[in-house]
DNA sequence: AAGTGGTCTAGACCACTAT
DNA sequence: TAGTGGTCTAGACCACTTT
């Protein structure tokens, strides 16, 4: 047993021998991973200890693979219960207007929703101002989680005018969309909408209702919404987890190109 | 001094006695630095190593609360050099459809362009399929880095149609717009435009182009433009630092509301 | 009660940037 | 060459979820 491996003498490093740097290794092997696992999207990987084993690496070192992957859309996690593979990302069409259940069917996906809240209060700043009213004028606030296939991706606060849509609070606000009670019970029609969008975070109200941690990453989509007059009727903030959808437009140009 | 404070002892454990969790007081702390700082934006912060001893931390727990003030929005890092504070978000509307520089200087920034690669090649199967086109069909490719106010913001490759745009690679692709390009040498009006949006990471191309460590927060912003009769005439896939732009948008919903 | 992710400590070496 | 951020090790305790 004289005979020595032709491997270098590790000196005093426990570094490991291999040549390829552990995050690379690392990263091909959760690809790897998640190719095998891509058959069931929404499916959990394992423990992170378990990985960290069978991978033969650190906590640290394989969090930051797993949160590079959830960066780039591939993985998400659910707070303190573990991280999933990423179902596709849903097509949100944003002119198209239709409302949540609508888009999400025609996508052949199940879609629900949570009433988180729903009450009449005083016009915060930011709302007076997309709406073109006064601070402290009352306002409507409808607040819903809403899910894809039974996945928690969109956190969304409604503010509406009370002139607008009186009693709006009485109807039923889990199963109907607002854009059709607008039109069916209060005859209002949109017909001007204007969009910010914007990469973000999570603040903690959204990341409660979707099951994630506050601070991980999101897109927001704020949209106001006005009738023939050009009056702002309502405007909405919308917080989706950013691995569940891809944004879409399609229009003519407004400078005539 | 026999005094005890009434502190309790720390036992065997080396946790410091504060109450307020070290997350927490170091995020207020950077938060005050950020408001100090706020007046010069693009400020560089102090090295990690100072923070981290004059904040009372670890690395990688003040590393950890740097990153989210990233994912925020509200600092960056370019690779290797540092961490900045980020400038006010530049606004991109995008039916607008102005060039690069003029969109920029309307907001009282400084716009510059480098150009990175212009050059004929074989369309790429996703760029033929965007364009209508055959997979290896000639295309020309455009690839660009552009700064606001000197920090590169957005890396950006065009394909064009080779039949459109003969000879468009012997212009000065880096002070010219392309749409400017497109009007007064080709007489090509762009009378559709289609968007595809979602957040991803920097990839290895944009990461440099950027001064950027691979693999961080990117909006991704896809175009392809259509002439009069409906033909895709060329497309743009853009990687923005996520950080350094709110997408606008005002159009007439296409539903009739 | 056991197991999970979330947070934290206290170091180290490396590749690269700036001077 | 000194200093920077980027990566990595080898643990630990905590709050929370699940069983």
């Amino acid at each position: 047993m004289t005979n020595t491996p032709p491997t270098p003498i590790p000196s005093s490093s426990h570094r490991p021998v291999s040549l390829t740097p552990p995050a690379s290794r690392l990263r091909h092997a959760l690809l790897e991973m998640l190719a095998d696992e891509a058959v069931g999207h929404g499916a959990r990987l394992p423990s992170e200890r378990q990985m960290m084993a069978s991978l033969g690496t650190t906590r640290i070192t394989l969090r930051e693979a797993l949160m590079q992957l959830e960066a780039e859309g591939r993985i998400y996690r659910e707070n303190r219960r573990g991280w999933f593979v990423s179902p596709p990302r849903l097509h949100y069409d944003l002119l198209a207007c239709l409302p949540f259940r609508e888009m999400v069917e025609s996508q052949q996906r199940k879609a629900d929703t949570r009433l988180v809240e729903a009450r009449r209060l005083p016009a915060p700043p930011r709302v007076a101002a997309r709406l073109g009213i006064r601070e402290g004028t009352p306002v409507y606030r409808i607040a819903r989680a809403r899910r894809v296939d039974g996945r928690p991706v969109l956190y969304v606060e409604h503010h509406l005018r009370t002139d607008c849509f009186p009693g709006i609070l009485e109807h039923d606000l889990e199963t109907h969309s607002l854009t059709e009670l607008y039109r069916s019970h209060y005859g209002m029609r949109v017909s001007r909408v204007s969009f910010e969008l914007c990469s973000t975070v999570l603040d903690d109200r959204a990341a409660e209702a979707l099951r994630a941690a506050a601070g991980g990453p999101a897109q927001r989509v704020t949209r106001v919404n006005f009738d023939q007059n050009g009056r702002a009727i309502d405007c909405d903030d919308e917080l989706w987890r950013h691995d569940a959808i891809e944004l879409r437009l399609s229009a003519a140009p407004q400078n005539g190109g």
